[in-house]
DNA sequence: CTTCGGTGATCCCTTCCACCG
DNA sequence: GCGGTGGAAGGGATCACCGAA
């Protein structure tokens, strides 16, 4: 059961180095007042022995684990994995340590018990990241001794959070549309249970209404390009039966609904972008190489998993327990946009 | 510095339970010789006091964590993040931690150093998600104490690997292409320093041979679409000039690959598949809504981690040290593939 | 005043040993 | 001798002191 051979402790380092294991300590910890040939001496003979600190040990005495969790989505979404990824890399140049604990968001009961996870592994704050009603909630029910970050989210009363301003982004790219000179678009929204999904169809109905344009939304059940092509086919039978209108563009709210209801689109033959016009959010993976290259909104997911970090850090050592608000999300123009066609043509 | 409240310890609860801490120990380590009603009372308290077992202390004691370590891409490909989230979901389930360290697997100073900080956390094992050489390379140099898995690498002599039979997977892939009548066939082959990349063309290669045709194969630098278009734009320039032929079907070795390679052919007005089929691997997001749908290769990635993790854990206890082979991919014909076309036609 | 050694206490748990019916 | 329980001994590091060069 124990059968590891005990690793060089503290102990056996001071009397390799012929110096207390106090100093050594003192050594470890970089406190003030050691000499530095001692230092050198203890340093070398911590490499010779192959030395490491033991954070079991450390952990024990400190009640610091140097460990943060981290709650992320377990279906490959493109924000929140590249979001998990910051967030590893900030924590690790801090010295810090990140556990994982995958779920499906939309149940709460996974995020609270993958929450339970964490904490039994003694973390010493957790970031959820997960901009979902149902993640949200568990962290709000959830009575921890530890910060909580959720990333992605609107600051609430009681969590912390780092967000990215998505409906700035969502802005944008509307705007991209009507100054193209597109009056009737369609916005294919996220699953509803998103906050940000939720804050990108408010930045797109906010920048229409203040164009003075009837706003047109469509809500995903979740963020697919399975659902956007259904959403696709729906909207063109709908058209077809003339139930509806056919937009001059669409924002879908990722890459993803974007390139299903292109998909569609290409079905009924029409044409991307000079029929209709397509804007997508994420910048993921291959979205520059869709046909046609998708016009779409770039997020900073680097700086909210730093941002994270540093926040959690701050809450942890009681430094601010202030909400930050990440840098707003870019456009980036291709080829999927274009001004509207002809409205008098008649398509379908 | 150390502002936390104690939390309740295993003496608390034995108080709170009218018992020694001893049974509280027997308790929750599941020991057979403790009565059933003392039992009762000793969980009931736990569940008052909000007893949490310190994983420090019992780290300490038995010089184990419980915590396993995963190597994985900061780059966000698809097969390694869905092997991670597979990997983590198998070790929670056995009630163990996963700790992240993301890296650029082609520096091996950064599979080292991602290396290092994981132990330096003490992990009781490693994952290291890549099948890239400079990362195996790694991995090899590093003298740990702990059990190391190559996860999609062919076993080699010292390390322990599971790996998806990729080989397989280029076979069926192949032998598709070959089945609908194609004689001139490219491979767009991933990077080679990439273990699959190379077991890719390998497969494909052997398929080939078996049939009598030549191969040709073209490498790319890296995973990416942006790679897959220039290679197709660079393709398609080499038939303009008349250097080269236009191949009746290509097999990608990732769907961006072959997204790329779809998008420079759709520039210079090939129709896929009616001009050129095209086969991906990987049936990444969205692949089934590309224009058109991507046949491509499907992978058991969950399986993958799944055996790492049981892997590890057998290595650990010193169960078994065997490699083994996870299960082969399978194939998802849609729409880019074809019969070929006239080979009378002159394209381009 | 700086640099270092020494001691003792503590963190919380597991494991070995001993006890008692 | 066995089921149930308790006591003591570490495990490796940190921290607070005191003392001594």
């Amino acid at each position: 059961m124990n059968a590891r051979p005990r690793p060089p402790a503290i102990t056996d380092v001071a009397s390799a180095a012929g110096v207390s294991y106090q100093t050594v300590s003192r050594v470890i910890n970089d406190h003030p007042n050691v000499a530095t040939d001692t230092r050198e001496r203890v340093l070398d003979a911590m490499q010779r022995l192959g030395y490491r600190r033991n954070i079991a040990a450390r952990a024990l005495k400190t009640r610091r684990t140097g460990v943060f969790g981290v709650v992320a989505s377990g279906s490959h979404l493109f924000g929140p994995t590249r979001t998990l990824v910051s967030i590893e890399q900030a924590a690790r140049a801090k010295g810090l340590f990140v556990s994982l604990a995958t779920v499906d968001l939309q149940h709460k009961d996974e995020v609270t018990a993958a929450i339970e996870h964490l904490l039994d592994q003694g973390v010493d704050g957790i970031v959820v990241v997960a901009s979902h009603d149902e993640a949200a909630a568990a962290v709000l029910e959830s009575t921890t001794q530890v910060p909580v970050v959720v990333a992605g989210r609107a600051a609430g009363e009681h969590t912390l959070a780092v967000a990215i301003d998505q409906e700035a982004g969502a802005k944008v790219a509307t705007r991209h549309l009507l100054d193209l000179g597109h009056r009737d678009v369609l916005h294919l929204a996220g699953p509803a249970p998103w906050v940000d999904a939720r804050a990108r169809a408010v930045g797109f109905r906010e920048t229409m209404a203040a164009a003075g344009l009837a706003p047109r939304t469509l809500w995903a059940d979740d963020w697919s390009a399975e659902v956007g092509y259904l959403a696709g086919q729906e909207l063109v039978a709908r058209v077809r039966r003339r139930r509806s209108t056919l937009p001059t563009a669409i924002f879908a709210a990722n890459d993803l609904l974007a390139l299903g209801m292109m998909h569609a689109l290409a079905d009924a033959r029409l044409n991307v972008p000079h029929d209709v016009s397509v804007v997508g959010y994420d910048d993921g993976d291959g979205s520059a190489h869709f046909v046609p290259p998708l016009t779409t909104v770039a997020q900073e997911l680097e700086e909210l998993g730093y941002r994270c970090v540093e926040l959690l850090l701050a809450a942890r050592d009681g430094t601010a327990t202030s909400s930050s608000v990440a840098v707003s999300p870019r456009l980036l123009v291709r080829e999927s946009t274009a001004p509207p066609r002809d409205p008098a043509r008649v398509l379908l």
